[in-house]
DNA sequence: GTCGCCTGTTACCGACTGTTACGCATTGTT
DNA sequence: AACAATGCGTAACAGTCGGTAACAGGCGAC
């Protein structure tokens, strides 16, 4: 399984929107299974400081100077790179419990654009305050670590499905990798709301919006899935994950039932 | 630039194949550019333990447990993933100065195999020793977090890659990697002693061995490289760079050019 | 030496994806 | 209300890449 997240699967049920009060110490933020939630949990003796984020907000821009990396308590952020040529690519779809800007301090400045999809309420962990907590306290040292592994994996996973699957499988490995990161987060699994236009989609799994399209109608066709516009209901995961696994198979079952 | 990795661009020239005495400390084993050198320096005041490898050994295998992680000093090292139908898809190509095995940690167990291509001197850092220094050693932690972070990045770049570019271009892209790494490491930067076959570069770039083997052809064709088996020697870096940035151009440029 | 195996090269064909173009619905503006 | 802008769906066409196959060269086993 190329799918499985490196997170917990403990389910967090409760969806606090804890962002919709005043900035407050975030120990109680987040749910077990964000990977984030562990690091602002083990730092509790001084206030993190919150930010909020309305729709296209950046929290932070490529290029920019390192300093926080920031751990998503509410809202979706979409990261983003820019090519020499202005087309954009989209590098990740993060929801509450992401950590953001870690790629950052090995240059010292964002290597991405990311934005906001919605009203987002972000913690930012100053990364000196984490090297002083550190020297004190492995075990928040040890949750970090676990952090940037984790993101490693991610990404791996990511880059092996770019790499081997074709355009349906990829698209199905995307809608399963989302029921999943939002089912561990107290969101439904089923039942997904997609902040992403097609194009977003498409840039990030490398295909053109078209063929993004394409999918989710011929998904749609087979049973797999209901889609209405970005609102898209999983109707049988087993199938997509047939997709995933054997593509050609996958279309073929799907024929001979619908006949 | 996607190519462009976050080691730092100092280069060492000086290659000190120190495997081949005694296990001693490490502190002057490896050169600056390395991304393992400077954490292998910071961790003094105990003996590393070296591992020596012949062509063929693990270093270590997918599910393994993990306990420490590994800077390679000297040889070559492949890492890939197997998956459930049997086909193997290359991950990395590590030279000296690489660290390996950082994506373990999340999960305590190995995420790839790692397979020697070559006669290998590994140094392996117990975690946990890590974690005991960083209490005391800032700046351990802080090195750490960079090659964590380093390796997000270019582990980022090459999926933008994947996702963007065309066969060729992805090609191009991984001759120009290897060597700017090769370079950085005080190998020649020109005269490139693939270890790979052309299906395992076609793995790691999600090509078909064919694939691979055809783009060097036409690059070869056009003055770009000259090819012998798995000896290449770039002979127009620049030209290699327009095929990365505007692959459609560069073969019409490289036909009117042979005309 | 010969055989068999592995790696690599090349050619031909077909499938898949990108390209282009058009139509439709929604939204917000004048 | 008319209009433009944006997101989305569909279809025809073209280009790229993978699948298959045949062949060459290196290498070890016999």
């Amino acid at each position: 399984m190329h799918m499985e997240s490196a997170i917990s699967p403990r389910r967090g049920i409760a969806f606090n929107p804890c962002w919709s009060g005043k900035a407050r110490n975030a120990t109680h933020a987040l749910t077990d299974a964000a990977p984030g939630s562990n690091i602002a949990r083990l730092i509790t003796d001084f206030p993190i400081t919150h930010r909020r984020l309305k729709m296209g907000d950046f929290l932070f821009r490529a290029g920019g100077e390192f300093s926080s990396f920031y751990v998503l308590n509410a809202g979706f952020i979409r990261t983003f790179s820019v090519s020499e040529d202005g087309q954009e690519r989209t590098v990740g779809f993060h929801l509450r419990g992401d950590i953001l800007g870690l790629e950052a301090i090995a240059t010292g400045t964002y290597g991405c654009d990311a934005v906001a999809l919605d009203v987002c309420d972000v913690l930012a962990i100053p990364y000196d305050t984490v090297i002083e907590h550190g020297s004190r306290n492995p075990d928040l040292v040890r949750e970090i670590h676990r952090a940037f592994s984790a993101e490693i994996r991610s990404d791996r996973d990511l880059m092996l499905n770019l790499s081997n699957l074709p355009a349906d499988g990829r698209v199905a490995a995307f809608l399963l990798e989302l029921s999943q990161r939002f089912g561990s987060r107290g969101f439904s699994a089923t039942e997904l709301q997609l902040r992403l236009t097609r194009q977003e989609i498409g840039s990030m799994l490398g295909l053109k919006l078209e063929t993004v399209s394409r999918a989710f109608s011929r998904f749609a066709k087979l049973g797999l899935i209901s889609v209405d516009l970005r609102q898209i209901v999983l109707r049988d995961i087993d199938g997509l994950r047939e997709m995933v696994d054997h593509p050609a198979d996958a279309e073929l079952r799907g024929a001979l039932r619908a006949a």
